[in-house]
RNA sequence: GGAGAGAUGGCUGAGUGGUUUAAAGCGCACGCCUGGAAAGCGUGAAUAGGUCAAAAGCCUAUCGGGGGUUCGAAUCCCCCUCUCUCCGCCA
């Protein structure tokens, strides 16, 4: 049994849902009474299939009794008499199987209601900017793009990484795999140690059920990678190359009554990221913009419900914290209700300044995904007065690497085309400067 | 990959077709007892769904998951998953 909205708050407050879900302008509305029919036709299946079964309960048991007492033929007698019981039960039972697939399937494709501080808007041409850290960075020299510093330095060897893997693959070289790993490093250590989180690394395959868990199917099947043992073609489905470590992450406690004190839980994951990104602008170009494969530091929250938004706002700042260490320029969004994920209930985006691309370049998407995530995974704690309810769980990237990578090189390239590392991150990559 | 054993409540563990309403123990909560505690005694305690304005109550389902046999399944049959032991392979 999946609840993934509460059914509860659809029978109650139709129109509200109806109208949460409209301002996100995919039409899933429509949705709602498709659900609300089947739970109607659910529950009157119900009450005569419950009403038979406990007939059938009864008379079981008085048959034991009889045959106990060696009454064999009032016994058998019984039988007889329930025996067409049986067929009326397992013919509803198929009624009611249907029914409750057909309102758990429509369910499952609602996306989750947005906050109401959430601005409306259609794209995210909508997006209001919260605020922003420093200013665009000026140079009295022609500035390179991320891919003439990558050439330049021989951080990235594109052409190889295409023989390996195609397109949209990175193969570092160098001072640019030790700048990625000392990223790598520098963020772990800032988000455990500064920060609280307990560093977990999951495994970077995961079954189907992780990715329903935290809402990413059914309705993105074709942005995963799936992996077959050897060539078994029937082995396809069973596990997928995670997108992000929120898909393990998140669902480490599925399924469990955490205790009320074991709250909040912050975790944060270093995991490779791979996307089909399917169609997706840039993928086949050269760069690290958008590519299959991609670092990324993950922070992960269960909290309680009414500590939800408080957590969500300390979240970013931490996310921001990465960014201003590295003294890089950026800027936090909101998105509008039309540009929300479909788990999210409320999203804040960083939005990282990359002076050779001349735009601004998304590190970070930091949600609070509320119930939504928890009831379909069906994870709960036990408040001290002993009622079970769902934690709201929170992702935020912290942040992600690649990109990362452009907006730093690109920042502080040098006119002689090196670049110079931003102090606190020298005792990772132990130099403060790479050079050709 | 091969062979074998297993999966029962918070935990240990009994239960191989019918008053099992899942024994017993441990642990937990509350009460009695006590100067206070321990011991002892007593009581309570799973999850979901349905019914009800709501609660109580009642009903249904759940003994790893799914299906089957039967009037009736923790128990019998089939499939799957996971765990343990041994063997093989392997960083």
């Amino acid at each position: 049994m999946r609840r993934v909205l509460d059914i509860k708050l659809l029978r109650e407050k139709p129109d509200f849902v109806r109208e949460r879900l409209k301002a996100r302008g995919a039409g899933e509305e429509t949705l709602v009474d498709r659900i609300l029919q089947a739970d109607e036709q659910r529950r009157k299946l119900l009450a005569e299939l419950e009403t038979l079964k406990a007939q059938r309960n009864r008379v079981s048991k008085e048959i034991g009794a009889l045959m106990g007492q060696k009454k064999i033929e009032e016994a058998e007698a019984k039988k007889k008499e329930t025996r067409e019981l049986g067929d009326r039960i397992s013919e509803l039972d198929q009624k009611v199987a249907a029914v409750d697939a057909d309102r758990d399937s429509a369910m499952l494709q609602v996306p989750n209601l947005p906050h109401e501080s959430v601005a409306i808007g259609a794209s995210s041409a909508d997006n209001p900017v919260i605020r922003t850290f420093g200013e665009k960075k000026s140079f009295n020299f022609k500035a390179k793009t991320h891919v003439e510093l990558c050439e330049h330095l021989k951080l990235i060897d594109f052409a190889r990484a295409a023989k390996l893997s195609g397109s949209g693959f990175l193969l570092y070289t160098n001072w640019g795999a030790r700048l990625e790993r000392a990223l790598t490093q520098f963020l772990l250590d800032l988000h455990t140690l500064e920060h609280n989180y307990t560093e977990v690394s999951p495994p970077f395959m995961v079954g189907p059920h992780c990715l329903e868990g935290v809402g990413q199917f059914p309705k993105f099947k074709d942005q995963y990678y799936g992996v077959a043992e050897g060539d078994k073609a029937d082995e396809l489905g069973k596990l997928y190359l995670i997108p992000t470590a929120e898909t393990p992450v998140a669902n480490i406690h599925r399924e469990e009554i955490l205790k009320e004190s074991q709250l909040p839980i912050y975790y944060c994951a270093y995991t490779p990221c791979f996307r089909g990104e399917a169609g997706a602008a840039g993928v086949g170009t050269r760069g690290m913009i958008r590519v299959h494969q991609f670092d990324k530091v993950e922070l992960i929250k269960i909290v309680k419900p009414e500590d939800g938004y408080a957590e969500h706002e300390k979240m970013v700042a931490n996310a921001e914290r990465v960014l201003q260490l590295l003294d890089l320029h950026y800027h936090v969004v909101m998105l509008c209700t039309g540009d929300m994920g479909f788990a999210s209930a409320k999203t804040f985006d960083i939005e990282v300044w990359a002076p050779g691309q001349g735009s601004y370049l998304e590190v970070s998407s930091v949600s609070n995904c509320e119930d939504f995530q928890a009831r379909r995974m069906n994870l709960r704690y036990k408040t001290e007065t002993g009622e079970n309810r769902f934690p709201h769980i929170l992702n935020g990237s912290g942040t992600a690497l690649a990109r990362l990578f452009v907006a730093l090189i690109e920042t502080h390239q040098q006119e002689d085309g090196s670049i110079l590392i931003p102090e606190p991150l020298r005792p990772y990559l132990k130099t403060d400067r790479i050079t050709a």
